[in-house]
DNA sequence: ACAAGAATCTGGACACCGCCCACATTGAAG
DNA sequence: CTTCAATGTGGGCGGTGTCCAGATTCTTGT
């Protein structure tokens, strides 16, 4: 099933070509690694000549770059509704790791994507990139903060913590879209964090 | 700095060329990811032709997943080393998991395609690495049976602990080497689960 | 309404790549 | 010493990213 944000009215002109160029590369980002993506490929779904990409994106890491954001957007999105939908702080907490791990899982390219340094996580974040990274931060910043104040949570380190539930939970993503770890491991496992 | 099991002649025949592309690709991989490794370039720097490569490995994925397996032998190293060094449990579990964060922090190419699905990680793994992979599990397995019998650690399932361990140093190492964490962040964030 | 210029799309080209082929050279086994 | 498998060579094919020149269309100022 494609995407519906494109459209071409049959002209010289394709009208919307920046976005169903996004659009048919997150297709593919479906079944296939970022690394192996062609921008040829791309511009063939979109039904353009193999050209017609440069004129929207400066070359082939560009276009990958924006499929980031898209992932991250989207990946922090879950976060955010996880979170809302969850009633306390310690349950807020696993919400939001339980709804990281579950976008990993359910999107494994485009979340390999968002932390491949060959694209997106390479040097310092694009302009689009950073408030994402930040808001992200500061989403689990806070609920760290309002947890190290929880009965049995008095006196760690908020850093500490929030350094250790993102790698914990980062890693179970990585882990389990890697076959390494099967899908329900997540949530025992973070309990062994955070119960 | 090149490598030294390579040696040549200077005739017709390489008479290690094996290792000498091994050890080419290596080099290469300490400033390179494995994704923008080519063939020919190996081949270059090791003094054969384009196609000498294809009579030591069925293709280019198979020199990376060669290099794959040297890389998890040493992670695995790394880490029964510092599990040997280390007095008591605790100690032992600390160490175990700073030595794979470390690894990961000064090789991270090389720690980036052992856990890479498109080359090592993909599918069932090969004859050589699933041996690693196993003793690996086995050391983190044997390390968690004797943790959950110290004092503060009774009666915690030693599986979701384990997930959880691997899970967490996974992710600092992933973290620490896309620079999203600091470096100094891995001793306190592990000791937030183990102290 | 219309000309001018900017934006967009096309085909051609080049260098590089992975991989296949046929052939050359060599070391080792009979 | 001959034969043969192992290992090396160069050539070639289809694919890729990216640059270039030129064609087409949209837009904007008058």
């Amino acid at each position: 099933m494609s995407r519906s944000v494109s459209k071409n009215a049959g002209g010289y002109h394709h009208g919307n070509l920046q976005a169903a160029l996004e659009d048919a590369a997150l297709d593919l980002l479906e079944t296939t690694s970022a690394a192996k993506i062609s921008l040829r490929e791309v511009a063939r779904r979109a039904g353009v000549s193999h050209n017609a990409p440069y004129h929207h994106f400066g070359d082939r890491a560009a276009l990958l770059r924006a499929l980031g954001v898209r992932g991250m957007a989207a990946l922090l999105a879950a976060q955010e509704q996880a979170v809302a939908g969850a009633d306390g702080t310690v349950a807020k907490v696993r919400a939001l790791g339980l709804a990281y791990v579950h976008y990993a899982a359910t999107h494994p390219q485009a979340f390999a994507l968002v932390f491949d340094p060959d694209y997106c996580a390479a040097g310092t974040p694009s302009a689009e990139m950073a408030p994402l990274i930040g808001r992200n931060e500061e989403l689990l910043g806070d609920l760290v903060g309002e947890l190290v104040q929880e009965p049995g949570y008095e006196g760690r380190d908020p850093v500490a913590l929030s350094a250790a539930l993102w790698s914990t939970v980062h890693g179970m993503a990585q882990l389990i879209t890697l076959g390494h770890l099967p899908p329900e491991a997540a949530e025992p496992a973070l309990d062994a964090l955070v119960r």
